[in-house]
DNA sequence: GCTTAGCACTCATTAAAGAGGAGTGCTAAC
DNA sequence: GTTAGCACTCCTCTTTAATGAGTGCTAAGC
């Protein structure tokens, strides 16, 4: 619906804006080359631009500036991915060359490198617990009502928690109990504990099926309180260098809302596969109404794993973060395959 | 040093200053009725009080505001310790009588309600993990060469991480050497651990010695790296609030200082026994010039177990903050007991 | 001798006014 | 359809002046 000629100038404007950080007027447009119109051609463009909705106009005076549904456009159609530099690439490799032995630690770091070659500000979801299966689960008395309730997954990840024991167990009976769970479900995946229950352990001890559901309420219990450790977060304070942000409320509101992770966990967990960008509104936060969030992604086997997602202002550098996100996701199974097989 | 008069005059403009954060002038403190001489007089101090350097000027013709050296005077001398409103009471009496059964979200939700009550941040110091002892220890095999090392403390504290195995051990070996290993280090205080090896397993097995200190060295490996996770953080945002940190470059510093955990820790662990106020350069760290650190370390059964700290600008309201410190650390003996005993 | 009223002086802050300039929209010519 | 020209808008920056809070000093008062 746009002509070419339409879609080469909002394109650069974006190109310039995301640069400069101020209106873009027709004049420098002009100079770019790229478009080899006059700046009058250009400003007749602009105003159409504008009537559509893709261009906005602080004042009167000013040059103009995307909006919303400009980034939406340049995103869906302008764009084009970057391509790593040397330098990023140097660094990518030297992170996938690192010897990490925990899937944690790959997490964190791919959060910080990212924060760090971006400038902005990543969020990173790690993977997703009840697609692992267990490895052992264990129960260790504390007081006589407590215990510290410990599940480890096939991954190496351990969670742990202390927890309220059930009335009316013997501790013996207990430790029977724990036993036989960890004879019959190591090896079943976590989603599948309860269905599974039923079938191995319910068969041999009917009678007491109520208390080892109450275990497994237990096990589930200790990956729940879990979620929230699953995102990471990295490079808060690059909000603070946007020229946008100059300002000390706005940003206060945005990094409050950084602190806040079970709002994170829902943002970044309900990303779709792939790559995905959220520009402005469309993230359903008053506070980062002015930011863009881009996700990716990354899968183990087929399946998805977690995201890996990057915040900054809706001026960001989309061509550059999505051609990083790409590589990232893409080559952060074959890390994290390395590990947990 | 200080003459009476002298000392009430810097005691009302530092509590000026702290509530207005404006350079306090002669007339202000005249007119307040503690010193209750005429402006030109407490003028005269006031210069007198520059001279000695308690006191700065911004400019000729602005008021004086406290110098570090003038904030210490009246940290050290005047300040008096504020006394809980009975709505702070309120809330420290709902934390304590909160249900949380494990240490960490003690810790956590210490630092959470210091930081709201104050508008500053806090930083806390969990317990130190050498002074509890081994309740348990355990060595998941993962894959041949790699397994994940759980290690939980008499406090219920769990730490876990994945370990490279010692080279040239068979499984078999292995499990008897941690069941022996769990058999007799059982109870052990952690920072025994060593030297407890020796004369209780040494005897037995020396032959293998060399392989069991590696099998510790592996418990104080999963201990260490724990250090860094005793640091809790809240608040980190309130500094954007206070008026001396409008400009986003210098909140900047701040700010990023307190992501640097190792950093936090240092500066939080090498604090003294008791309520200590460290003022401006005192912190030996740059991006913290302009911040007071008021910290206060909690105890059990009379060993130091870990430090609470405040961190405002030098201008913070050391009254109160001292003395919601020095109820909170008094009093967090009692929770903390309640749950690890 | 300590205290204080009086006054000149300093200097940050604020408001108003003007200059400059970037950029637009429109019109008319190419 | 394209573009040069031009009037117009309005932000930004600078200058200037006014305001006022606060000081330091001197001399008078108690």
């Amino acid at each position: 619906m746009l002509t070419e000629r339409q879609r080469m100038i909002l394109n650069a404007i974006v190109d310039d804006y995301i640069r400069s950080a101020e209106p873009v007027g027709s004049r420098s447009i002009s100079k770019r080359g790229e478009v080899s119109y006059s700046p009058a051609t250009i400003r007749n463009e602009m105003s159409d631009l504008e009537e559509l909705g893709f261009l906005e106009q602080p004042h009167t005076s000013a040059g103009r500036i995307p909006s919303h549904k400009g980034y939406r456009y340049y995103v869906d159609h302008l764009v084009q991915f970057g391509t790593l530099l040397p330098t990023e690439l140097e660094m990518m490799k030297s992170f996938f060359a690192e010897k990490l032995n925990a899937t944690e630690q790959v997490i964190q770091h791919a959060a910080t490198i990212l924060a760090n070659m971006t400038n902005y500000t990543s969020i990173v979801l790690g993977p997703e617990m009840f697609s692992t299966s267990l490895r052992h689960f264990q129960l260790l008395p504390l007081t006589d009502t407590t215990a510290v309730a410990i599940v480890v997954t096939n991954t190496g990840h351990v969670e742990n928690k202390t927890v309220t024991l059930p009335a009316g167990i013997s501790s013996s009976d207990l430790e029977q109990m724990v036993n036989l769970l960890n004879h019959k479900l190591v090896g079943v995946p976590l989603y599948k504990l309860k269905s599974q229950l039923f079938s191995e352990v319910g068969d041999e001890m009917s009678r007491h099926v109520s208390q080892y559901e109450e275990l497994i309420g237990i096990v589930e219990n200790v990956l729940k309180s879990d979620e929230e450790n699953r995102v990471f977060l990295s490079g808060a304070t690059n909000m603070l260098t946007q020229p946008e942000f100059k300002d000390v409320d706005k940003v206060k509101t945005i990094l409050d809302l950084l602190d806040e992770t079970p709002t994170l966990l829902k943002m970044i967990s309900s990303a779709q596969n792939g790559i995905q960008v959220r520009i402005g509104t469309e993230n359903n936060h008053q506070a980062i109404n002015n930011c863009s969030l881009i996700t990716a992604t990354y899968t183990m086997d087929g399946e998805a794993m977690g995201t890996i997602g990057i915040l900054g202002p809706t001026r960001m550098e989309y061509g550059k973060v999505i051609g990083l996100l790409d590589f990232l996701s893409k080559n952060m199974t074959a890390v994290l395959q390395h590990w947990n097989k």
